[in-house]
DNA sequence: CATGAATGAGTTTTCATTCAT
DNA sequence: TATGAATGAAAACTCATTCAT
């Protein structure tokens, strides 16, 4: 089955993630991915068709992996620390996919589709913060405000953590996301 | 006196944040900037070379608005709140330099005068993090995990401000500053 | 088989000995030799690149075809009838070359390898006017100035002919070899 | 009196016979001459007019301080060495006049008048050699043979000597004038 | 007269995309 | 289906020339 087509999105992510949509060249992802630079037009229409399907492809699995599947009786608390671990888990597990889609958050070349998987990922968190504040758990604060003061606050650790500031083991995952919820906690 | 100068600087600074230093040619440079394409190469040897001037200027100009002057005396807390204060300032007044500043960190074309602009400013803040430490008032975590995250959480409001998600009114501001503030308090 | 290679080569060699390196331009070029711009840049890395490779191509092909295998027992009055010769005959078989050479002789676009070439060309001449002068053929000047006067009064007439001043058929190429021996004979 | 436009000619002599027309640029001519770029053109229309009168100037002051002048009744030996010195003369007050006048050889840059001027320039000479053939004193090959022989010689010593391979005392200039007249004496 | 900052047409070079194999 | 050589439009950059001072 064509593995093709998943070494080219692979190697785009690498590199998209480094180097920026417009820093990325098609031969370069060519040769990152091992295949013929036509090659990569046998999967995608243009350099824009595949930076919108990884978007979509990564926002969509990220949504999958940490939002989904939340046992609906968790206790707000928990229910945090488990979001947390699981957003840990997956910056662990792929280590570029959150900087790939933070960089290209809002850029002018995804297209209307992938604003659409952009939505309803921010409407389930949306809405998730909705609730919390409803039982009086949540700080009262516009939900963007929470929701980005608590995405961006984990998106810091990643990229020092990328950066090689700081090893991010299981105690410091913790600690962080004690002090997150310090943050947003009523 | 050199305007163009000037408006070669505030072009870039506009682009560059919007569209990132491959995303921004030089022709739509020279137009925003209202200035023939060769006359940005009388001021500036490249684009690489534009790009490092600017950060570096913007660098340190946060820096110095920001961190600069702290009263000695002033109790952590007042600290704090001044810095945040300062830093929502800053970002009214100059929309796209947070924007620009974190989009090109460490970014393979910044050269070494950059990097050093850059490793002064954190350690300005390293090094009050420190101390507040020693003081027992900030949490005890590693200092560059601390800035991170209340960094990136500044950060991510002014994103959402920017995307029109929230008007940051100086209720907001106080807000997240105290939000921000219960995230690094011992 | 990469004919597209030769073709520019020969492209370039016919435009840089008319115009010179800077004098042509890689569109021209490009034309000339009936490939697109783009083509050049996938065999050779810059301009001065490509001027390099056919420099240091043909210098060392007329050196291999004009001074290479000289019978080591010839009189030295044969030797210089062979030589002029040689050299007539390779202008007739590539009437750009020897113009192309000179031309580009001591530009500061010529790298180090280039200049190898160029003296390594010398450098098998230099010996070979040594060893006429040891053996009393050649008159006492230095060698420098008995190449430089043979070989300049050689591509005197070679540039005459191209500006189609005369016509040099194999009389007066004879007639030439026998006033260029009588000037460095003793 | 306008130094200037001197300094321009002056300016425009080292870098045309350095780098060659194309080579050379307006901005560092008007450098190298000490004036603004915008002088230049209050002195010469354009680059193409400069280079011309640059080239009809030399090429005539070459005429006149070599060929103009020669006892009628001079023996033919004789004045051969008295051209030879005359041209070495030149050559060591100019060092720069040589090249230039033979790199731009036949130009297409070059306007009508310069080419009329080395026409005329060309005709004294053929005149010459035709006189000489007539007398049997040079040998009976085309004039433009044995000028561009006898003259390419001599550009071959000067070009040694600038590049630095001989120094040319007058010891070495006679030498060199006997075997340039044994090349051409019947 | 003299300047040099400013320009835009033209230069070298890159790169997304195509297409013959 | 896969390739990578080939392309030309567009990028970064240069430079002859102009013009306000």
């Amino acid at each position: 089955m064509s593995t093709k087509r998943d070494d080219i999105l692979n190697a785009a992510l690498r590199l998209f993630s480094r180097r920026g949509f417009y820093g990325t060249t098609m031969p370069e992802l060519a040769r990152e991915a091992g295949v013929g630079a036509g090659t990569i037009y046998r999967y995608f229409d243009s350099k824009e068709t595949l930076v919108n399907t990884l978007y979509q492809s990564w926002k969509a699995k990220i949504t999958e992996d940490v939002y989904a599947d939340l046992p609906a009786d968790l206790p707000w608390r928990a229910r945090f620390t488990l979001l947390w671990t699981r957003l840990f888990d997956f910056a662990h597990t792929h280590p570029e996919a959150f900087s790939f889609v933070d960089l290209h958050y809002h850029s002018d070349y995804l297209d209307e589709q992938s604003r659409m998987v952009e939505q309803m990922s921010a409407a389930t968190l949306f809405t998730m913060v909705l609730e919390g504040q409803a039982d009086q758990v949540l700080v009262d604060l516009p939900p963007a405000v929470l929701i980005a003061m608590v995405y961006s606050a984990f998106l810091g650790v990643v990229r020092a953590e990328q950066a090689g500031y700081v090893v991010v083991d299981e105690t410091l995952a913790t600690a962080t996301e004690e002090r997150a919820w310090a943050m947003i906690r009523r």
